[in-house]
DNA sequence: TCGTTGTTTAAGTGGTGACTTAAATATAAA
DNA sequence: TTTATATTTAAGTCACCACTTAAACAACGA
């Protein structure tokens, strides 16, 4: 799935945060949401295939942790397509007189 | 619109691009495209409700354009719920010897 | 004012995906 | 083995939204 449409999800984004600094069982992570089991479980599928988490064994429990690989190269992504061009942009926008006349 | 699902979606960022640098009337966004001229139109609306693009009345034309402000808060948006903890993140988990048996 | 051009608004359709409950799977404990 | 625990997979529902065509609106020229 498309990063981007990935991270869009707020949920996603919630569950991110949560397994930002701990490493935390998809039992934990469902506990603190008032969604089923299922739903976070499929959240947690597309977060792993699209490398956003890593997923880890442990006894009977499986335990997620964000992936600071995925994540800093997402941000590449929305840097490269987005700020380089942003930076030219700004200064011919700045530069252009009709930028007083228009909202 | 959250502004991450206004640019989740694939036309929508291949519009930006094109209103990047030149300012251009709906007709000459939409004859870039295979899709219907009220396709581009209702994008154009979802931009610009967003900010992402400032809307411009030239006679019967309306004119489009990437706007800077609006990118460069998203990016901020971005940066500052992801990549402040990113960097702890990373030190973090570099420093976690289960990371080299777990992939 | 009447058509022409540029664009949006209206109304409807189809696909996708976030959710549900029920069933299946996997591992550990009894 | 059997049972309990942790989680996923299966199957189905519902809402949203990107698209479509048709109609409306706006501004200009004849």
């Amino acid at each position: 799935m498309d990063p981007l449409k990935v991270i869009a999800v707020e949920r996603r984004r919630q569950i991110l945060e949560l397994v930002w600094r701990d490493e935390l069982s998809a039992g934990d992570i469902a506990a603190r949401f008032e969604v089923s089991w299922p739903a976070i479980s499929q959240h947690l599928g597309v977060l792993k295939a699209a490398g956003f988490v890593t997923e880890r064994r442990e006894g009977r429990s499986r335990l997620y942790r964000a992936n600071p690989e995925a994540m800093g190269h997402l941000r590449a992504v929305i840097e490269a397509t987005w700020q380089s061009r942003l930076d030219d942009l700004k200064a011919v926008v700045e530069a252009d007189p009709r930028n007083q006349e228009d909202q």
